[in-house]
DNA sequence: CTGAAAGCGCTTACAG
DNA sequence: CTGAAAGCGCTTACAG
């Protein structure tokens, strides 16, 4: 294992050049050839990838910063890009934030060292730290889920999405509606899915819209959907949520108070994850095409590091999927 | 960006020596130390990790190759790897083979040509061409998933988990049991499980068992079901699943035709996915402790990295846990 | 505390 | 087609 190419043109005969082009398809007789393969064989000789890159001063790797991969849009979104890449030749190296900004940050310069070619930043928040760091590190990098007017950007369209959402609710003749968002310092998620449900709202004179805040986790919507429940008042007949975990929580707070989906209260998410088509009754919610997206991020990375142009900012759609858990009412 | 250590070193009237003694925590006098500071801040040098690497020939990084990214035990299990590596320094590599037993030997190799210093192999299939490969490469690898004699292994204790399930269904009255099985070639969950089940049937002369193979996806498990149910004769009493993710296929499947869980048909799992509490009836499985898992991997990688001893063969054990979709009958 | 020099393993013009 | 030599950016004894 210990082999340098040395040690190959050593014991093959000839010199280190002549294994180096051997090894890069450079023209090389027949009989050396031969030679050289022979001796990479018996020795199991594995090229050393960092003098490599150390001359060639670049990779082909991309890398990808996560906010964490323990969640469906995550491993979709990952599970795309690497497919992607990998069929051009390009390898994916992946880091994972865990949720924490300054790690995200960290990561950027991490991956910057590392002399990677370009980075796909899975973004829920974009601070002026991380704009320094994108700017400092010199190396292109697409953001995706969040838009910033300084970086190439893929977002979906979250606001459309809040607005079909809200139509939707709306037309099947719900007024009292609650919505479950999400900190506003996630812009997609928190601020442009609202913005989009209330608009639809506005246009109902009759409808009203009761705003709460959750965290991100389903035991975070089972939560917010207790306390909810319990405000003595009566309940509204639907509840919006800004992502499908919170409202699998709150499917499950509903059926551990008894409450009856979707006969006495309809619940909507946003997302599309798998699971929420085998539950029962089947959530309705808008489907993120996350590993579609995880594709087209990849492909505009590639075409950054080669140097081609890419749209500054991609809008993806997003799909409504009606299924049984919201009630129509007359 | 373009800046070496020789341009620090020059901006700040020193030598390469002095500037990389700094970097590496040397000793170095107050004013050079605050010039060298000054200048790296206003260049915003970055150190070629190739270089570094190069020379010290070996990195802090960690590979782990994965058969899918996007299945809850694989994201669980990375994320508990990637947490211990990372609060140890080291760095985790993903590679995601796809499901393509080729690309984990490919990816075994790429590994080695980046100086990998320790990989985690997340096995589903162990063959000679892996073991070859794992021989070749001279670098340590553990087996998480999966056992072999002559490499380091994790395994789960499928045999008993599956006993455990069998006992547990039982005791629950059932007599008429079907298994859904997947592939023997995974010998963790396509033998070891179902073999502790029909262990547990093999105790009670009246029980019964018709076993199935169904794939891995939630479809498959929808298909298998559906041709189960059509077979013209007397349902069996319970459906005991593989996976967690067959089960919620099967539990979709009875949704579909009408047959009520518990009531008519007891599902059961094995996995403990999230989704499984939160759905209705809470679905009974076995719970794998995949984060702990990650994590514990992860220690076994760093210790056998520094050359200590690690147990060659790790036993994992699994937690029943009972809810809905068991009915007790009489 | 600081610097000159050799070397990590590979690639790439440049001669031959 | 083949080889000697320089160089990629860094680190590490070794002197001073």
């Amino acid at each position: 294992m210990k082999n340098t190419i040395a040690d190959i043109a050593h014991k093959a005969g000839v010199a280190k050049s002549t294994v180096s082009r051997f090894l890069n398809g450079g023209s090389v007789s027949h009989a050396t050839r031969r030679k050289i393969e022979q001796v990479i064989q018996e020795t199991g000789y594995i090229p050393n990838s960092f003098a490599q890159s150390l001359k060639a001063k670049k990779t082909s790797m991309i890398g990808t910063i996560m906010p964490r991969l323990d969640s469906f849009s995550a491993s979709q979104t990952v599970a795309g890009m690497d497919e992607e890449l990998r069929k051009h030749g390009y390898q994916l190296l992946i880091i994972n934030a865990s949720q924490d900004l300054s790690r995200e940050i960290e990561a950027l310069y991490d991956l910057a060292r590392q002399k990677i070619s370009g980075i796909i930043l899975f973004a829920t928040q974009v601070t002026e730290t991380h704009l320094a760091a994108i700017q400092e590190i010199g190396i292109p990098v697409i953001l995706l889920g969040q838009q910033h007017n300084h970086v190439h950007s893929m977002i979906y369209n979250d606001y459309a999405a809040g607005y079909d959402m809200g139509r939707y609710v709306l037309s099947m003749g719900h007024r009292q509606i609650a919505y479950i968002g999400v900190t506003e310092k996630d812009v997609a998620v928190g601020v442009k899915r609202k913005e989009g449900f209330l608009k639809a709202v506005s246009e109902y004179d009759e409808a009203e819209a009761f705003l709460y805040e959750s965290g991100f986790k389903m035991s975070d919507g089972v939560k917010t959907a207790c306390s909810l429940f319990e405000l003595n008042r009566t309940l509204p007949t639907a509840v919006v949520c800004a992502t499908d975990n919170i409202a699998l929580g709150v499917m499950k707070a509903a059926h551990m108070k008894g409450i009856p989906i979707p006969e006495r209260l309809s619940v909507t998410g946003f997302g599309g994850y798998d699971v929420t088509e085998v539950i029962h009754p089947g959530l309705t919610t808008v489907k993120y095409g996350y590993f579609q997206a995880g594709h087209l991020a990849a492909q505009h990375i590639m075409k950054l590091v080669n140097d081609e142009p890419v749209d500054f900012l991609t809008v993806m759609k997003c799909e409504m999927i009606h299924r049984e858990s919201v009630d129509k009412l007359n």
